[in-house]
RNA sequence: GGGCGAGUGGCUUAGUCCGGAUAGAGCGUUAGCCUCCUAAGCUAAUGGUCGGGGGUUCAAAUCCCCCCUCGCCCGCCA
């Protein structure tokens, strides 16, 4: 319906005004929606824009299509104004109270995209979960979209940092502390073991350089370490992601990348490239051609490969089952990200889009799992969970404890997640126990509560007569709003950035909020309780799928 | 030194790709609103040289150039 709207709008003026682009905006609180064509058209017509926008709503006026969409059009200056008419809004009403609202038909094009990927030397911190939430949210994105949609998760399990790990176990006391998660163990273990490292460098070094030996040529005692001791770790991360309702569909095994054979086929194509330079075993690519001023390097010295060479493995994988691939990594791997992606083109191979997010820091400077200064996202969880419980207690006394818990529970995944995605990736944060721990309005818990009101109201009003033929001011404007939902969806796939949409659940939270208080809904009566009860469940339902979609739980009660 | 990203009220930020109508929010501060559908709410007030300087344009937070500040990257680590 909006689509048809502004397509009818667009066509209009096309045949109206002899261009071929037509440049249309939102017209705020003019329109809804706007254009300033009237101005390019002054240059070429020599009159002033003021009189051709005035000729242009008059020739508009005439179109029989808009008047029978029941578009208003009008002039004010130089600016062509649309207001949609009843029709649209009813629609779009009618639309939004249907159980997956923003739901797009679904699509043939098999996406596969990968996000967190963090190594498994220490527990996610509060930098790693925005790369989970903002992937975890693009995935809900695509799937309302209507793609096919597989989300994996890269297991370094042959990196250095495993390597260490593995030597700590060997060779340092490891016994967990009671009630300690694997993965903050594990943590332990490997800043113990870099400690030992700098102690005695050369000796320990060449201790860890053996094992990643080992593990390249697939000794099976030394594999089977790396695999326990990368797979505890996960174990931690499946706890920590599914306290956020972060899922992933695969774990993909890096080594496997080696052991299947595909990383040394990928190093026989690279050899055949013109931009390949070798010394002695040392295998690297000069892509200074392209811009990038180091060199390249796919295979070490010693014979053993590098990251780059599995990623290369991996991602040319991903291009022969997937149509498109999406990483989302941080802004760190932008250098690498962007080798990776002219190697593979030289390879004839489809390379991934990749959506980078900037850093997230301590107040005291950048986080680091070597040594130890991070905060993890499981203390983050705890203390933003406990936050609620009090919050919920103090609001809902009345509650059983379980039910104040859970509430709690989906308020802090909500408080959590939220203040992550609505933060634009390119912006780099500091994190700061005060803010995180603040429910101010600009949050997730706002929009839960808004969603949580709509339910009881719907509630308490029993069984009503669904209609669509809204009248009062607040009564447009939050149908209006109602309808956006679905070019929201389509516009985050599209430009690959959630927080449109934790941006736009806000808004509509905000509209419901105000016309909760000016328009009576249990207390009007007749038709008008009808439409307005009608319109309370189409913000419902609306707040319930964007809220889903920002992988935050639509309680309907807090 | 080179590359990438950021700089918007006291603080956190949307808008910048695709230039247009008084630059939107939230926090804070101040003043109101619960015999009335959940006050995690609502209504106001307060507060902005959109980092600085040039340029393009009828029009610049938005485009171009220069500069400043901050972050990230520039490994035979991952």
């Amino acid at each position: 319906m909006v689509f048809d709207t502004t397509a009818a709008i667009k066509k209009a003026l096309i045949e109206c005004t002899g261009l071929d682009e037509i440049p249309l905006a939102d017209g705020g609180e003019h329109a809804d929606l706007a254009t300033t064509v009237a101005f390019s058209l002054a240059k070429v017509k020599k009159q002033a824009p003021v009189k051709i926008a005035q000729e242009i709503v008059e020739a508009l006026k005439k179109n029989k299509e808009l008047a029978d969409l029941g578009v208003t059009i009008g002039a004010k200056g130089p600016y062509v104004n649309f207001v949609f008419g009843k029709a649209y809004v009813s629609a779009a009403v009618k639309a939004a109270t249907q159980p997956g609202y923003g739901n797009f038909p679904p699509k043939e094009t098999r996406i596969v995209l990968e996000h967190t990927s963090a190594n498994p030397n220490g527990p996610l911190h509060v930098g790693h979960i925005r790369n989970s939430i903002i992937g975890d949210t693009l995935a809900r994105a695509f799937r309302k979209a209507g793609y096919r949609l597989e989300v994996q998760y890269y297991v370094n399990d042959m990196g250095r940092q495993i390597a260490i790990v593995t030597w700590g176990f060997d060779h340092l006391e490891h016994e967990p502390l009671p009630g300690e998660k694997e993965d903050a163990h594990i943590a332990r273990v490997y800043i113990a073991a870099n400690r030992e490292i700098d102690k005695d460098k050369e000796r320990i070094t060449k201790e860890v350089d053996e094992l990643m030996e080992l593990v390249e040529g697939g000794d099976p005692e030394t594999v089977k370490k790396f695999r326990r001791e990368v797979s505890r770790c996960l174990d931690g991360f499946a706890v920590t992601l599914k306290n956020l309702n972060v899922r992933h569909d695969r774990f993909v095994w890096e080594s496997d990348f080696v052991r299947n054979g595909d990383t040394k086929r990928v190093i026989g194509k690279i050899e055949k490239l013109p931009q390949v330079t070798h010394e002695g075993t040392l295998l690297a690519l000069d892509l200074a051609e392209f811009g990038f001023a180091n060199k390249y390097v796919i295979r070490r010295s010693d014979g053993t490969s590098v990251y780059a060479a599995r990623d290369l493995a991996f991602h040319t994988w991903k291009s022969t089952n997937f149509d498109r691939a999406i990483d989302v990594l941080g802004a760190d791997h932008k250098l690498i990200g962007a080798q990776l992606q002219c190697t593979l083109k030289l390879l004839g191979v489809k390379p991934p889009e990749i959506v980078h997010f900037e850093f997230v820091s301590l107040p005291e400077g950048s986080m680091s799992t070597r040594a130890g200064k991070f905060v993890s996202a499981d203390d983050l969880i705890e203390e933003v969970t406990k936050r609620a419980f009090e919050e919920v207690t103090t609001r809902r006394p009345e509650l059983d404890e379980a039910t104040r818990k859970s509430i709690a529970a989906s308020v802090a995944r909500a408080g959590i997640r939220y203040d992550i995605v609505k933060i634009s990736p390119e912006k780099s944060t500091v994190f700061d126990w005060k803010e995180a721990l603040d429910f101010e309005r600009q949050s997730g818990p706002y929009i839960q509560y808004a969603h949580a009101r709509a339910c009881s109201i719907l509630d308490k009003a029993g069984n009503f007569e669904q209609c669509y033929e809204l009248e009062t001011e607040q009564e447009i404007i939050l149908a209006k709003k109602i309808a956006k939902f679905p070019e929201v969806i389509e516009k985050v796939v599209c430009e690959l950035r959630p927080h449109l949409l934790a941006t736009y659940a806000h808004e509509l939270a905000d509209t419901f909020n105000s016309f909760y208080h000016y328009e009576p809904v249990l207390k009007s009566e007749g038709k008008v309780r009808d439409r307005r009860l009608t319109l309370v469940k189409a913000v419902q339902n609306t707040l319930h799928e964007a809220l889903e979609t920002l992988g935050i739980d639509a309680i309907r009660t807090m």
